[in-house]
DNA sequence: CGAGTTTGACCGGCGC
DNA sequence: GCGCCGGTCAAACTCG
């Protein structure tokens, strides 16, 4: 009788058991679904943001077409660079980042104005393009050209303020450099590349390749391939252009990733520099920003790579180091003057943190979201080059070696990371032992 | 034989 | 004006 009590409880107490399980089962469910209902809000926003983005383009490509009438060289050699970089957002609509426009006013608020420069605005807009701006980017060039020898002409006509002119400097193509272990010769990044020179540079002994992509005969997309001096494992490329073709699936990651990276320019607020006026003493990373300092942001603490602004030989360059995300980057080569950093002896530092966890400071969500893309994407090219990258949530490891989204061929690595998380929750669910 | 690589020459920007 | 240096060109070469 006892035993049979004792059975019935048991049997009771399994049966309370298997109930709970079933409930907590349920609720993973739910958060599966209401995940997946979230993500699909998003991608809805998504797309809404990038149409508004578009309609914003049209609009400032309306105003920036207008004919405009200078009223000074100085304000002649402040029009507008346009510079172009790598694809952003949508295959098919070619949408593209474009920086637009860098203006340093230089708010003299003294006579001695070498000293006292006292404000540095810099002004940088976002907008894509159709396919057919594309195809005008030896205009750009050109156009950046003349620019050059507006400006050259203006040093030399007149202006005695030496600080002035380097302020008025105007930039060359930017360029997204990516720093990331890897022990081939090359990271694989989807696109066809040949090989035209080769360059022992200053102070590296190795030597530097040139490479441009051959997908299209008229692409004008470059890229330099080279090791650090300190670290051999570590390979620095740089890109440079915009692709004027189609790219394959496997390339649209990296190519999203160096756009999305320059995106932050865009989006992120302008910065000033307090002015301690230094002729001499120059400043070689103006414009610095740095996802882990934000302890309260778990993510960005554990998972996101260093990014740098800096400007390299006149190029506004955007450094993604992926070689240690949560360590400070090893620090570039004091690079030459910075076109920025004429005015002011000490770096100015724009703190993304705050924007990156709240995205108050972007005006626009999306760009917020193919920051994040970027960023994930330059892990995964980490991960490529023997890093582990892991989040709080996810081990990207894991993930890759699962799904098989690897830099050069997933397309659709996104969904696959998002698919991963919601998969591994379900295994969760699955192997769930309630006995 | 075509595509890609190598490598010395050349060019232009920039600092002195 | 000169020299340095980064970037590109193009002929020669290699490879599949």
């Amino acid at each position: 009788m006892i035993k049979f009590l004792h059975s019935e409880v048991e049997k009771f107490q399994a049966q309370a058991k298997m109930e709970s399980s079933q409930v907590k089962i349920d609720a993973v469910r739910r958060e599966n679904e209401r995940l997946k209902i979230k993500i699909s809000q998003m991608t809805k926003d998504c797309d809404s943001l990038k149409m508004q983005i578009h309609d914003h383009s049209v609009r400032l490509d309306q105003i920036h077409h207008q004919p405009r009438k200078f009223t000074s060289p100085g304000e002649q050699a402040n029009d507008l660079v346009a510079l172009n970089l790598g694809r952003f957002f949508d295959d098919s609509k070619f949408a593209e980042l474009e920086i637009i426009n860098i203006n340093h006013e230089i708010n003299e608020s003294g006579k001695d104005g070498l000293s006292k420069l006292g404000k540095l605005e810099l002004s940088l807009d976002c907008k894509s393009q159709s396919r057919d701006s594309f195809l005008d980017e030896p205009n750009v060039e050109e156009n950046n050209a003349s620019d050059k020898c507006k400006s050259r002409k203006a040093s030399r006509s007149g202006l005695e303020d030496h600080e002035i002119n380097l302020e008025m400097k105007p930039l060359k193509k930017p360029r997204v450099s990516i720093r990331a272990m890897c022990d081939t010769q090359n990271m694989n990044d989807g696109c066809q590349w040949r090989k035209y020179g080769q360059k022992i540079a200053k102070g590296n002994p190795c030597p530097r390749a040139y490479y441009r992509c051959t997908i299209s005969p008229t692409c004008p997309v470059r890229k330099q391939v080279q090791r650090c001096r300190e670290n051999m494992s570590i390979l620095t490329t740089t890109y440079e252009g915009t692709h004027n073709h189609p790219l394959p699936p496997s390339a649209t990651a990296m190519a999203t990733a160096t756009s999305s990276a320059l995106s932050m320019l865009t989006c992120g607020p302008t910065t000033t520099t307090s002015s301690t006026a230094s002729t001499t003493n120059k400043s070689n990373n103006l414009l610095r920003f740095d996802f882990s300092t934000n302890k309260s942001d778990k993510l960005s603490t554990s998972f996101f790579p260093r990014a740098s602004i800096t400007t390299l030989q006149s190029h506004p360059t955007v450094i993604l180091d992926l070689t240690a995300p949560n360590q400070i980057p090893t620090p570039y080569k004091k690079p030459p003057l910075s076109t920025f950093s004429s005015s002011s002896s000490s770096s100015s530092c724009l703190d993304f943190s705050s924007f990156y966890s709240k995205g108050q400071n972007c005006s626009h969500k999306s760009n917020q979201f193919a920051l994040q893309s970027a960023l994930l994407e330059a892990a995964i090219t980490s991960v490529v080059g023997n890093g582990v990258v892991t989040t709080n949530h996810i081990s990207f490891s894991d993930a890759l070696v699962d799904s098989g989204a690897m830099i050069g061929c997933g397309a659709g690595y996104w969904d696959k990371i998002i698919q991963y998380s919601l998969d591994s929750q379900q295994k969760n669910v699955a192997s769930f032992q309630p006995f």
